[in-house]
DNA sequence: ATGGACAATGTTTTT
DNA sequence: CATTGTCCAT
């Protein structure tokens, strides 16, 4: 096969390795999504394997995609069929298909992280325990732990009192999911792994069916991903596995980088297969990235090497505080797309917490750059979507009590709190469902078990359930986006969200963002439009198109790179996180966050630390991080503050009231765009770096040579442009 | 039942 | 400080 001369020696050893367990440990930048891929190819391609009888897990979807997309490109149309997605997806595809061996029918919804905590509400309620004492946090946590460990509420592990009541709680908790007949994230695999466990005749079909099992990040598995490997790996034992121990960062989700050692003692006659070759990073880079995880103990040393040079030193910058540093950060990305050193999607930021993306955003908005924030939550976390996604997870499965008491009454439809307990009690009295009940009553305008309630709420509750009725049964015929249109233009969704105000427009604005990605599901769907809504990464929602600067946690960043990468707050308390202070499993996963952000960079990376933080409205005094101190000075190179002129720079203030002209009111060209020289008989040569209409004018942004970046009218300023 | 005013409380990372 | 929850008046 010719492409495998594409492949350094250990590249091609790894990809043409025979038959049996293969581990790969593959340092950042080493090419593992490319062995993957050559390794399916391979398979196809040269062993003669079709695609159907081969299954490669990965832990986004973007990184699947991604693979798809790879392995099309080698074999073309060969490559159909493949089995190819998510721990989590694959497993919601097995369950759907195997449902008659459990607990649940095949049309189970899939509860996110919000309805997780707010079924542990509802447990902590009906116990009457209290949430202080029990916060719903620490006991979601406790639940999916045990069911990291495939333990279900018999087999929850008790040590102390507080177990025993957290057994009692997850007890019930189970109750109230398969009332509802949910599962939960973790579900999807622990029930998965059951079904391999306890039903031998299923575990042989899948393990038949797949000769060839492939794992893309294998250090993340959890106990119950490492098990249910092993099982799909069980007859044929071709399984491939692909990881990097220093690149683990997810213990806190059950995720145990000791699956890569088990792996060598559970399939003693593993082939190891070490890939140090770097095609990513400058040696610089690589440099500071060993040096910072050196420090961690018990690790297999592994040098990083490669051969694109030295590269330039690593910059390391100080500000007076968090908000110079965002400013720094987008000064110094405008500077270096005006100088064309790079384009601005050659950026990337990368922080520890999510709150720290806030102060950069405003940067970037103050100095008007476009940019972009990875991060699924933003979206998906909405109150706005999170109600449109409960009614259609309602229409699919109308015993979804989570998405029923989220929707009944939203819009306000007189149906309170007091009418809602009434309900639920009778529900439970009755042994159905609240959502099968409110459909009887839909119909006969009457339930026999309802009469306790007033008079009131059952003619309101009645109204909702004959809607209900007539989306149950349009739900078969109609797309998900006719349905959904149906649904908005029946409950008058518009109105009761788009209340004139700016936030108002902009709820309105998501949810027809919601329904442009409905739109993409008309042939697959509702069950998968609901599944892939249900189980996007944040990783997923970086747009890889837009040619702006990304916004990102160091953990969305595994597995991107990035020409330049910015890491800030580099701060004691922050990188490493002061939760982890006291545990030192915890410090070394924070360096090998700081590691993985390092790795990130293929030419430059800055390292930033602010000397003040503001935090709670205050500003603080902070301690430079302490892994800060394990690079050597001779690879750092130190920035001044000497001379910056954000603060007289830019005289521009972004104003909430500015209007925004629509389509028709544009009545002039844009006459700069990104990249244009200009020439200002003040000002001198500068680079447009973005440009829009506004008031019959054009708003042109300048960085100038001499003097910075500029905002300008194009009508006022006598700019003119050059060749 | 609904909406407004005020208080408390919080910041880790996410399939 | 900024969001979220709780209490109270309508």
């Amino acid at each position: 096969m010719e492409f495998l001369e594409r492949l350094n020696p250990q590249q091609q050893q790894a990809v043409q390795a025979g038959e049996g367990p293969v581990l790969v440990l593959a340092g950042p930048g080493s090419g593992k999504t490319r062995v993957l891929t050559y390794r399916i190819a391979y398979i196809i391609g040269e062993l003669g394997v079709r695609p159907y009888h081969i299954l490669a897990v990965t832990f986004t979807n973007k990184a699947a995609q991604e693979m798809q997309h790879r392995v099309e490109q080698l074999l073309g149309p060969q490559a159909h069929g493949l089995t190819l997605g998510t721990f989590h997806a694959t497993c919601a595809r097995i369950l759907r298909r195997e449902a008659e061996h459990l607990p649940f029918t095949s049309s189970f919804v899939i509860y996110d992280a919000d309805d997780q905590l707010t079924l542990v509400r509802q447990a902590l309620d009906d116990l009457n325990l209290d949430p202080k004492r029990y916060t719903p946090q620490s006991v979601h946590a406790a639940i999916s732990n045990a069911k990291n460990e495939l333990a279900l509420p018999d087999e929850f592990p008790l040590q102390n009192y507080r177990d025993e009541v957290v057994k009692r709680i997850y007890s019930r908790y189970q109750d109230l999911l398969a009332g509802s007949n949910g599962l939960d994230f973790d579900d999807l695999l622990l029930w998965t792994t059951r079904l391999m466990q306890e039903f031998p005749e299923v575990r042989e079909k899948y393990a038949r069916r797949f000769e060839h099992v492939l794992v893309d990040e294998f250090q993340d598995t959890n106990m119950a991903q490492y098990t249910l490997l092993k099982h799909l790996a069980s007859f044929y034992r071709n399984i491939f596995v692909v990881g990097d121990t220093d690149q683990s960062i997810y213990a806190w989700r059950g995720a145990d980088y000791r699956n890569v050692l088990r792996f060598e003692r559970d399939f003693p006659d593993t082939q190891v297969i070490l890939l140090e070759q770097n095609y990513r990073s400058t040696q610089s880079i690589l440099d500071v990235a060993m040096a910072v995880i050196d420090r961690n103990p018990a690790r297999k040393p592994k040098r990083l090497f490669t051969d694109r040079g030295q590269g330039e030193k690593i910059l390391i910058h100080e500000t007076y505080d968090d908000r110079e540093e965002a400013a720094y950060v987008v000064e110094t990305i405008a500077r270096l797309v005006a100088s064309q050193a790079a384009q601005p999607g050659d950026f990337a930021v990368m922080y520890r917490t999510n709150a720290q993306s806030r102060l950069l955003e405003e940067a970037f908005l103050h100095a008007g750059l476009p940019y972009k924030l990875v991060g699924a939550q933003r979206f998906y976390g909405r109150r706005e979507i999170k109600d449109i996604i409960a009614y259609l997870r309602l229409v699919y499965n109308p015993e979804d009590e989570v998405s029923l008491l989220r929707v009944i009454n939203v819009p306000a439809r007189g149906i309170g709190e007091k009418t809602l307990a009434l309900f639920r009690s009778l529900a439970q009295k009755s042994k159905s469902a609240p959502g099968r009940l409110l459909l009887e009553l839909g119909r006969n305008n009457h339930s026999p078990h309802l009469e306790a309630l007033p008079g009131r709420a059952v003619a309101a509750m009645a109204q909702f359930g004959s809607r209900l009725n007539t989306w149950c049964a349009q739900a078969e015929e109609l797309a998900p986006l006719s349905l959904m249109d149906r649904i908005l233009e029946e409950v008058d969704y518009r109105s009761y969200i788009d209340d004139g105000t700016d936030e108002g427009r902009e709820r309105w604005e998501n949810v027809m963002e919601l329904r442009r990605l409905a739109g993409e599901y008309q042939e697959r769907g509702l069950v998968t439009f609901l599944e892939d809504v249900a189980l996007v990464s944040d990783q997923d929602t970086l747009e890889t198109s837009a040619n702006v600067p990304s916004l990102l946690t160091l953990h969305a960043a595994k597995g991107l790179e990035f020409a330049n990468v910015f890491i800030v707050g580099l701060n004691d308390g922050l990188l490493p996180h002061a939760r982890s202070f006291d545990d030192p499993e915890g410090m070394q996963e924070e360096r090998r966050l700081f590691y993985v952000g390092i790795t990130r960079a293929k030419d430059r990376l800055y390292l930033m630390t602010p000397l003040n933080r503001s935090a709670y409205g205050y500003s603080e005094p902070t301690v430079e991080s302490r892994f800060l101190k394990d690079i050597p000075v001779e690879l750092l190179e130190e920035v001044g503050l000497s001379r910056r002129r954000t603060r007289t720079s830019s005289p521009y203030r972004p104003d909430r009231w500015e209007p925004s002209l629509s389509h028709s009111q544009r009545l002039i060209e844009p006459q700069y765009s990104p990249g244009a020289k200009v020439f200002h008989p003040v000002w001198g040569e500068g680079m447009v770096l973005n440009s829009r209409l506004q008031d019959d004018d054009e708003i042109v942004d300048v960085f100038f040579a001499e003097v910075g970046l500029k905002r300008v009218a194009a009508s006022l300023a006598k700019m003119e442009r050059k060749i």
